[in-house]
DNA sequence: GAGATTTTTCCTGTTT
DNA sequence: TAAACAGGAAAAATCT
């Protein structure tokens, strides 16, 4: 079954024939140079799951992306979870015990459940209060930026605008792409030290995921104005506003002239096909939302 | 070089 | 009817 974002991948309503270059606003060229990668990132990882939210609050898809999160933070191999059994929200997931976590997870159990815990009690209690009321999908901010030490450049001096995106490969712990095929840990440390290393190698032909190029224009709404927006950032729905732009873009930072946006959807389907198993990742919610 | 992964390209059929 | 969209199939590019 395909939920289809809703039309997420829409771009009717944008005529599609205008070049990228024509159409980028002068407030979007710009890109950044980031110099601290690992306080982006981890800025970036806290936010991917709504931490301003309490748990009890969650979407099951911010129960994914906290699950996702555990998974990067703790180098579990995601194929350790069952994430199937994790389709829920997060009351639901709040009334999880100890015990459930352990007969999902295994091993893993402790370490969820202690997060969940520190999520749920020391982090809430009287600081945030009950957050039902805050929870709009257009409360939810993308913003990676408002932390981020970021230098702006002249678009032409540096053709990529994804630094953060390619940032993210080089270094990151949380780097989505790749904890997929990280093996389950023997040993957190160690397999932290030595993976590391090995993950920044994953497969990612000729530079960049095309999701990573999506994510990387939603995660900077204001930089990247009038691409792509969400239409509801907590069920994963955004849409394309110039999609003939996206995808001269892409095909720029491919070094494909010929990229059209038919193509490029074409690409962001076989990229949600590509993971049948494991429908929940991150990489999931942030490109149009489809199950299978 | 083989195999795996991620696009890219072309195509047909369906929906709007 | 046209445009947009979905998906099959094969090839290309890149990596381990």
């Amino acid at each position: 079954m395909v939920l289809h974002s809703g039309c997420s991948m829409s771009a009717s309503t944008i005529p599609a024939s205008v070049s990228a270059e024509n159409q980028l606003p002068a407030s979007w060229s710009p890109h950044y140079n980031c110099p601290d990668v690992s306080m982006m990132t981890s800025g970036y990882a806290g936010r991917l799951w709504s931490q301003d939210l309490h748990p009890q609050y969650w979407s099951k898809y911010q129960v994914w992306e906290w699950l996702q999160q555990m998974l990067d933070m703790h180098q579990i191999d995601a194929t350790a979870i069952p994430f199937n059994n994790f389709d829920l929200d997060g009351r639901q997931l709040c009334s999880m015990t100890y015990q459930d976590f352990t007969r999902l997870t295994g091993s893993f159990g402790p370490i969820l459940y202690q997060s969940l815990t520190d999520l749920s009690q020391s982090k809430w209690t009287g600081q945030y209060g009950s957050s039902a009321d805050m929870f709009t999908s257009g409360d939810i901010k993308t913003e990676l930026d408002a932390d981020l030490p970021c230098t702006i450049l002249s678009f032409k001096e540096e053709p990529s605008f994804y630094a953060t995106s390619e940032l993210f490969d080089i270094k990151t712990p949380f780097q989505p792409s790749t904890m997929m095929t990280s093996p389950a840990p023997s040993s957190p440390d160690t397999k932290r030290s030595h993976s590391r290393s090995n993950q920044v190698k994953k497969h990612n032909p000729r530079g960049t995921h095309l999701w990573e190029f999506i994510r990387d224009i939603l995660l900077n709404p204001e930089r990247n104005p009038g691409l792509i927006k969400w239409e509801d950032r907590s069920e994963g729905v955004f849409r394309f506003l110039k999609s003939e732009a996206v995808a001269q873009l892409w095909g720029k930072k491919k070094n494909n002239s010929s990229m059209t946006y038919e193509k490029l959807s074409r690409a962001m389907r076989c990229i949600n096909r590509s993971w049948p198993c494991f429908p929940y990742c991150y990489r999931y919610t942030l490109l149009s939302v489809v199950q299978y």
